[in-house]
DNA sequence: GTGGTCTAGACCACG
DNA sequence: GTGGTCTAGACCACT
């Protein structure tokens, strides 16, 4: 299990930590059942307040992708290889959409883009 | 002169207003030396507080978008040719950039991508 | 007569045309009742408000600079040598005192600062 | 950390916050990573608004001297001692080149310039 | 009329 | 507690 937290994004931590923990479920890293680490540890390890940990905890529990046995610990909820690939499109699907449209408005050709793309993706 | 203020958005009314004038300053619809509505105008016909449109026109400013003369009004600063372009590819990369690191991440094909822009850029 | 005004200073435009015409009363390329160009045609030639150049004007008349015959015009008023030589000391003294004190709250030193004077005083 | 608001200065406050908080950084008794007071609490101690503050430092953190972490505080961003001296020496020859300028245009000598900001230099 | 500055007070998100 | 945003209203200087 691999996290890092940029103190200095704007982005709240307890998003960062959600968000990448998502990303290796659905990656695959991180498989059905596996034990994650105690709120408190990874609180530890990472510097940040047991509180934000247990938020981020909380939201991915809501939203499916871990459960939680009060006193044991955490447990990575299993996505069918379905599910991935559904919510995979899913997530691709919203963070293009309202960048396209700004793209859109500020007239710049679907050529350049798929073009831009291209070239960044060989980038190391 | 176009804007529109969404109130459910979670970006700042302030941004919102300089991403959609740095829109058009791009697109070319608001070219040099054009003088932009007074504060206090587009403040009233958007329902918004004067500060709050001063605010985006400040950072507009520093941002070298346009240029404030006290008593008289602002102006868009003209962008040459070559620096929209240049501004445009700025802008898109960016945004891309990190969109594209996760994407990697997750696992997701540049050809997967590639082809949901394809279909959402058709869109209507 | 040579003014030259600034739009994009923050200078207010009335100042701009004093510390002008002073400077070049100081220097002598004004002279003693000389006919200066009256309100009206001063304010057209710059392109500004006439109630700009009159502010200007009456400023100046104030600080003994020139005097104004209603409905004839105004004319310079002449500085003798040792009242040119004294304000001057003034206004350089005025111009450098603030200039020194946040130098020194810098930590840059004197002999800098004469050096920096050298150089800049060269270019041309 | 020392600021002084003079509410007689022609300055806006903002700004004498902004340059005394430079001065600070550029003399090195700001160093790296140094945590600056609250905007709140500072507001409190110099008895103007929070808003106020917060401008300053909003400023700061465009030009690089600060970066906030929200809900945490702002920070100091260490100058390299090159930075430093580059700076300075900026800021001085900003601050002199128009003043030489309109010396020159009164005919004011090189050499009486020197001789004052020696004299001026000397007195406590 | 214009922008520039400042205030006091409010609500929110984050930790 | 912290910063981020927004408001309404005020006074000033310039044109």
């Amino acid at each position: 299990m691999n996290i890092v937290i940029t103190n200095t994004s704007k982005k709240p931590i307890y998003e960062q930590i959600e968000t990448q923990l998502i990303e290796q479920i659905l990656k695959g890293s991180l498989t059905d059942g596996e034990q994650l680490p105690s709120i408190r540890s990874l609180a530890r390890s990472l510097g940040v307040s047991v509180i934000t940990v247990k938020r981020a905890y909380d939201d991915l529990e809501t939203q499916g992708y871990l459960y939680t046995i009060g006193g044991k610990g955490s447990y990575v909820v299993g996505q069918s290889q379905e599910r991935v690939q559904e919510k995979q499109r899913q997530i691709v699907e919203e963070q293009l959409y309202h960048t396209i449209a700004e793209f859109k408005i500020m007239g710049v050709g679907k050529k350049d883009v798929l073009e831009i793309i291209s070239l960044l993706w060989e980038e190391e």
